[in-house]
DNA sequence: TATGAATGAGTCTTCATTCAT
DNA sequence: CATGAATGAAGACTCATTCAT
């Protein structure tokens, strides 16, 4: 009956016990294995079955560590995947926003086919990237989305809507396309198809399909529509 | 969002019994009802957390009845689970592909771009079907994945692939596009930034953004792409 | 992952499960049997081991059923806790506090001396009170401690503390006591000794030394006190 | 209440050492500190929580060690309490014997007034006494019950019991009493009323009430009584 | 036909304890 | 001499499922 509240996510214990928060610098080599090796099982976890339905006990078999470890390492659930979104996936999603707002004085056209290709190197580099973004980012419910919405979108929006606009508005751009929907078209081209490679390469055996195939039809579509016969 | 209970079912057959499921002989109509509301609260549960976290407690809560009552009509979570692609998501699943299929002496430009407006029709009626795609079909892990690659992909590939490789080959198609890839842009242009609507009225504030701009956009972009100024 | 926050002590549960709240009139009889036991099991061990000691597991061994069908009675530890005390201690509890305050036109000595009967009496008949008085009650940290803070003490100190002092300035009472004590004293002259009283036994085997004796003794003391020889 | 720390231990020997209670040999003077600082935290917590209810952790959160730490100077959680038992506790109840069986020649009467006095001296030197009287030494299950039992009641009632019955019957005592209580009423009118203290004084605000209102009162109770008014 | 009662298995979490260093 | 790392056992609680009625 001991109705003691646990300590808050991403807290220490008082009590002096488990390490609490990450503590990255100076941590011996040896142990850096097990912590990061969690951080790695739950991702892929999450991939496979997505955050809501990822179990510890499922992350500490794929990680081949026990359960009471995980506590120990990372103090809860929410602490681990708290945890797992700072050291894993943050990073890699400051890089989507980055490649975007990171290009001020190139072209439109420039910084719109640069973040196809952008996008399509981060999954290439971060295979889970696509999953984890439509699932958990795009998803209604994802667990994600307040980083999307919070964190990402107001800024990327901000800079970007107001280009668009303009550049349609001097004719530079195809006016039918709705300013506020062009960003997630690209995402659309790139990140959606990519989380359904597997299937793709499925329905089309011995065939090579891959990412690069993504970029090179995303490119070609944007660039210049279906260019349909009359 | 997707609080408005999913329309009756689709593919009832035209005497209006729906029988379109199968179902269990012998039960007075009386109690159609409450089998009926078990279904569509599944569905919103699906929607709202994912079809593998969802617990047929959420259910139960959700549709107003017992856990026990839900046994009693579909055996275990699965049978539900089984119960509700069959009786909801299969009907309207089958209409997507039936957009498709369904118009083989249209050109090709009619059967794209028809199907643009399909999928957005499809939508507009039933709010849940972007939601669930692109969490339970494309996802890796979605618990739909196989009706996809089993049931629904390979009948599509077959008809589409060769045609647009074709239409390519004559010069009727923007050669750069991969034939593979094509279908899978059309729902990373509709299904994907529907998904995300919420996410986007949130974004613009005060604006109207509906399906129907996802739909005016998607076919702005496919038509003649970006049109950047040279 | 399942976040969920579990539903407050003592509410029914929002899914239809469980009887949340106890719902006295109209049960079978068949069923009572094992809600009331377990209710008699958690008051022994409460006393056995006091409350904050008492596992789930304990009440159930106890009770001889499994803890998963406490969870259905009492929701959790708190609401079987909370049951305990609403259905069996505060009845008790209540009685203690009827003693003093149903018996205002008695004369203090009446109030006084009848209030050491009626503590005896109650214990008499539910042995638990004294232990359970003694550790939940008054120990510091005592899970009951807010019981007699809140809801006994305020009204009794009330209405008794100012008529003992007045009786004093009337010489109709020791003036060296002091008021706030005296309702003290008097507990501390029977329930204490009673929660002893498997002590005091032990020491003196062959002999009978039961409650009655703890009754007689503690009117003796506070009619004459010692009458020490000078 | 109950913070102040404390004092070192009572027992000790005349050399300062304090080899009062088994001290494993070798160990440097610097550590005794930690070693007397988790002591004195676990007395702390179990006055708050009680033993049966207190952690290590609890314990060494509270001194500011490591759990690892309690176990490497007490071996385990027993050990722990045993050395809180023989070099906190026992040195206090032993004064609490000493101070009934080392007045042979003195008067009963000077005997019971001077086991008030020594009591309340107590209790205002070492405020966790009352509590933990109370909770671990009188109540059912408490964990020092043995101790009472088997070391510290059987002398002092073959001590006292019979010289109170030969008072009785010399006419020097109250008759009414019941010399097998007599020595408990005393604790009953001391150490209760002071477990409560935080109470009482919750219930006066703005009144003074300590231990020596305590002590007066109880003087005056065994003194004459309630002098009740005919 | 339907459900209230009950439970075994599984989930997250905390605990005392161990051990290599 | 002391502790950070790790764990098996036990804690509370939830779940899908069963079954008598």
């Amino acid at each position: 009956m001991n109705t003691k509240p646990p300590s808050s996510p991403l807290g220490a214990g008082p009590d002096g016990t488990g390490p609490g928060a990450p503590r990255q610098p100076g941590r011996p080599a040896g142990n850096v294995d097990r912590r990061a090796l969690a951080l790695d099982a739950a991702l892929q976890c999450y991939v496979r079955r997505g955050i809501a339905a990822t179990t510890l006990r499922d992350i500490a078999g794929q990680a081949g560590v026990t359960p009471a470890a995980l506590h120990y390492y990372f103090a809860d659930a929410a602490g681990l995947r708290d945890a797992v979104i700072a050291e894993r996936l943050m990073p890699v999603f400051e890089q989507v926003r980055a490649g975007l707002i990171g290009m001020p004085d190139a072209s439109l056209g420039q910084v719109l086919e640069g973040f196809i290709d952008h996008l399509c190197a981060l999954v290439q580099e971060h295979p889970w990237l696509s999953a984890l973004w439509i699932r958990e980012v795009v998803s209604e419910g994802g667990s994600l989305r307040g980083l999307l919405v919070e964190r990402m979108a107001p800024e990327i929006t901000r800079i970007l809507t107001a280009r668009i606009a303009g550049e349609q508005a001097a004719g530079r751009l195809n006016s039918g396309l709705d300013p506020r929907l062009l960003m997630v078209s690209l995402v659309g081209l790139t990140l959606f198809p990519a989380a359904g490679l597997p299937i793709w390469q499925q329905l089309f055996p011995g065939q090579a399909l891959e990412i690069d195939h993504i970029r090179t039809h995303a490119l070609a579509l944007v660039g210049r529509g279906l260019e349909l016969a009359e």
